[in-house]
DNA sequence: CCCTTTCCTTGAATAGTTCAAGATTGGGTT
DNA sequence: AACCCAATCTTGAACTATTCAAGGAAAGGG
């Protein structure tokens, strides 16, 4: 958990001005990892009530712009985000529930993956999904 | 390229009926791999005039649920179909224009990536996505 | 050839996200 | 401390991809 303080830091360190909205959004973000937007503005909401969906939008926008969030998005799934950036990690996402776990890079380099054939594209970066069934899920009722 | 008559045989065998929509549906993801329901419409239609969006919106999904077709969906984009499936192969998507090209499998086997920590879910596939700038937007202008 | 079930058409609705115009505010400058 | 301007936020509407729902059409087994 980090302080008003650290969230501070970080807008400027990106060249972002320090606004109440970017402060409560970066702090949800940061409590509620894989949150949809949705979720994010209810968070920012508790502490600052007037906040436009709006400007929710353009807050995360701002923020996976200069990396200070990433943002993901499962087929199917809506828009999510999470403050965990920088290590490539990945994710694997409930086929029944929706829901979304960490998983360490599955060889430990950024980016973890080399493609066999690059179709002379230049990749920068190899995203990985892991589909199946959550614990909860999988349980027998 | 195949005939009309090998996507009754695949239609058959995936018990569904083979109607004139279906197998207009089926060689438009034939001939265009990684087309979005718009282009498919439009192709559809090249043959089938009258069919109705809603058509091929239920003949996309039910080719999907019975693995005939694969759907594919990166972040920012809109549903995306291709017609190879089964080998578990990837994708490299430009960042700049959206196009995607085939990526073989990483390593070769299905799945062929290994979760290094599932967080107790059941995996049954891994999907990859790769970023990275086309050879057309990556030249210079 | 008929009957049942599946499929298609038509038309409307929905959700998530973006666009646009004007008011507000952060923070550098005087 | 007051000023200024670009960046940011509010308000309200628009848009797109997709889905829902009801009724008519047609596939294919009997």
């Amino acid at each position: 958990m980090r302080s008003s303080a650290d969230f501070e830091l970080m807008l400027r360190g990106a060249e972002l001005r320090v606004t109440r909205p970017r402060l409560a959004v970066l702090a949800a973000v940061h409590d509620h990892p894989h949150a949809d937007t949705d979720s994010i503005i209810g968070a920012v909401r508790r502490e600052l009530p007037e906040v436009s969906h709006q400007a929710v939008y353009d807050v995360l926008r701002a923020l996976t712009t200069t990396g200070l969030v990433r943002r993901i998005q499962p087929s199917g799934s809506v828009a999510r985000y999470e403050a965990r950036v920088g290590d490539n990690h990945h994710h694997v996402v409930c086929r029944s529930c929706g829901s979304i776990a960490d998983v360490d890079c599955a060889v430990g380099h950024v980016p973890c993956l080399t493609a066999s054939n690059d179709q002379g594209f230049s990749i920068d970066e190899a995203e990985v999904v892991y589909w199946g069934m959550c614990p909860a899920c999988s349980a027998p009722s």
